[in-house]
RNA sequence: GCACCCGUAGCUCAGUUGGAUAGAGCAACGCCCUCCUAAGGCGUGUGCCAGGGGUUCGACUCCUCUCGGGUGCACCA
């Protein structure tokens, strides 16, 4: 594809004498409307090199540049430099790569032969699944799609919390209260249950609390009955884990949880001790991280067992010699923002030179109308319960609008669940939110059934358009004002996509194909396809199969589904 | 108390390495289906960008202080 902003740092390199052109390429900027062009040289900063005022070396800049055929217009205004992308070329170099690409359209190769590591979604064993969750298991799988899409040889990690002083409570709830056949019929419920009454009678009986840790060290020392359980607890549990993230339709490479690395700490901890990190204190084995302003670091209780400071700890170095990973990414919520940074400083005292490529990607709370959410407690919304009501509520929308779709389960499904992920990758991910039920259910305006609709739009005209791929078509045509406007944001998808990945946020692809929705639609409805003249049809028609590429790529990228009617 | 994050329209949020008049969606009102899927399009209004000070030719954007909200800070994860 053409790099328009490449020609315009050229076109000024050639005039400015003197200029090198990074520093041009830095000051080059998007007009904040495209009747001011696409591109603007703003000569501000050149003032004080060419001790002039930033008008007249606008002025007499723009007499002396020449933009070849890339721009249709070069304008001065004011100390700016305006430039108009010749929106023949635009058409042709967009539509010519996309037809091109297909698919991969927007991807590169800079990942190629380089590992990545996504750990996301980790859920508690035990423990429902509920809304909490969701941020994690969608924005974690959608920056493995980025990930993947540039050429990134990319892992997901589904980081069980199957481990802890939790685990001891369970087994020592079961062993007092717990019945099989009853967690059977319905293990998370009846494990919650268990999870909760422990709670409850732990506050006023301190004995219990003791029972708890008692069960976790023996699990961690290989009692064959807390093994058993512990395992036939962490099964039922990953079943019904897989419910949700087939609904979601999202898969793991490994779901080595807490537990896989318990058996890897003894020797990082001697690792520790060997470079000289380890203090006693108040019982406790710690690394003292005072002189880069944070708490210690809990290596060992004083009862002797591990923390998850130590089970992440060992867990990275397993990863790095396991997996020699490039990057080693963790989708986990902001408030263990302390915690990674402390564990990642530790492995920088350690001195690994990768530390750096560990990185934390924190995201906002979910809370509910009337208040925090809290499993102990009880107060949860389960995920598998909102996915199924957007379902539902989809479904209700077909019968009323389109009774006639064959597949109507099979779409809602794609569109319920789409809205969801959608709504959960539109914000800034480090928003914190409310969830709420209206909000959820509701499909208008910007949202994934807007831009998935916008699609199965595009993809009738193209079937009753008959459309050929191969076909011909005069770019010129395709001037109009919406036409451009369409072509101009399809340009800027790959970059984009690159921009998501370097900043770990989905929520660019989510904004900008609704940029491309909103466009086409103000296309569809001010420029007829079917009913246009030959060449324009053809033209046209290659315009809407331009976008459904594109459209479909963003929404593969969030792990939304693209159907083709709906 | 200390650290980090957030504070933009009635609500939910965008805002490109500081740049030309601060933008969307929702909600409200009006219009557009003998015409390609109306989950759509068009039109109408709203802002001391939390507040003070500073840096700069220029600040929603950078620095600093204040206020408001959130999160975290040793044997939970």
């Amino acid at each position: 594809m053409i790099d328009f902003k490449q020609e315009v740092v050229n076109a000024i390199f050639e005039v400015s004498n003197g200029l090198d052109k990074e520093e041009i390429e830095s000051l080059i900027e998007t007009p904040p409307s495209y009747d001011m062009g696409d591109y603007a040289f703003a000569c501000f900063r050149l003032a004080k090199i060419f001790r002039k005022d930033p008008k007249s070396i606008a002025e007499e800049l723009t007499k002396k540049i020449d933009g070849g055929d890339f721009f249709e217009a070069i304008e001065n205004v004011g100390p700016y430099i305006n430039f108009f992308i010749n929106k023949s070329k635009l058409a042709e170099t967009v539509i010519e790569s996309i037809k091109e690409r297909g698919a991969k359209f927007g991807s590169t190769n800079m990942g190629q032969g380089r590992k990545a590591l996504v750990e996301f979604s980790s859920p508690n064993i035990a423990k429902p699944f509920h809304i909490g969750h969701i941020r994690s298991t969608v924005i974690g799988n959608s920056l493995y799609k980025i990930f993947k899409f540039q050429g990134f040889d990319t892992e997901r990690l589904n980081h069980l919390g199957d481990y802890g002083t939790q685990f001891g409570m369970l087994i020592a709830a079961y062993k007092k209260w717990g019945d099989m056949e009853v967690i059977e019929s319905d293990p998370i419920n009846e494990l919650l249950k268990l999870y909760v009454k422990f709670n409850e009678e732990a506050e006023k009986d301190e004995e219990l609390k003791e029972e708890a840790r008692y069960w976790f060290k023996e699990l961690e020392a290989g009692n064959e009955e807390a093994l058993e359980l512990w395992q036939w607890i962490r099964d039922v549990s990953l079943k019904e884990f897989n419910k949700v993230y087939d609904l979601l339709g999202i898969e793991f490479d490994s779901y080595t949880g807490e537990s896989f690395y318990s058996d890897k700490m003894p020797r990082v901890i001697k690792e520790m001790e060997e470079k000289g990190l380890l203090q006693e204190s108040e019982g406790a084995v710690i690394i003292d991280l005072e002189e880069y302003g944070m708490p210690p670091a809990l290596i060992k209780k004083s009862d002797g067992s591990t923390l998850y400071t130590t089970r992440d700890i060992a867990a990275a170095i397993y990863r790095k010699e396991h997996y020699d990973f490039y990057k080693n990414i963790y989708v986990v919520g902001s408030q263990q923002n302390l915690h990674f940074k402390q564990w990642i400083k530790v492995i920088e005292l350690m001195g690994y030179d990768w530390a750096d490529d560990c990185v934390h990607v924190p995201f906002g709370m979910v809370s509910l109308e009337d208040g925090t959410l809290s499993t102990r407690r009880g107060r949860v919304v389960f995920l598998e319960d909102v996915l199924e009501k957007a379902i539902e509520s989809t479904l209700e929308i077909i019968e009323e609008r389109n009774p006639d779709l064959n597949n109507k389960e099979e779409v809602a499904k794609e569109v319920g669940i789409g809205a969801i992920i959608f709504q959960e990758l539109f914000n800034n991910r480090i928003k914190d939110y409310v969830f709420s039920w209206e909000k959820t259910l509701s499909f208008e305006g910007e949202t994934g059934p807007y831009v998935q609709y916008t699609h199965a739009r595009a993809n009738s005209l193209l079937k009753k358009g008959n459309f050929k791929l191969d076909e011909e078509i005069d770019h010129s045509l395709l001037n109009q004002d919406n036409e451009v406007s369409l072509l101009r944001f399809l340009y800027q998808f790959p970059a984009v996509v690159t921009d998501a990945l370097n900043k770990y946020e989905p929520s660019i692809i989510t904004r900008h194909i609704v940029e491309i929705t909103k466009a086409f639609n103000k296309f569809y409805n001010s420029c007829p396809v079917l009913s246009a003249e030959e060449e324009l049809r053809k033209a046209r028609l290659m315009l809407v199969y331009v976008t459904k590429v594109v459209l479909k790529t963003g929404l593969d990228l969030l792990g939304i589904a693209a159907p083709d009617r709906m």
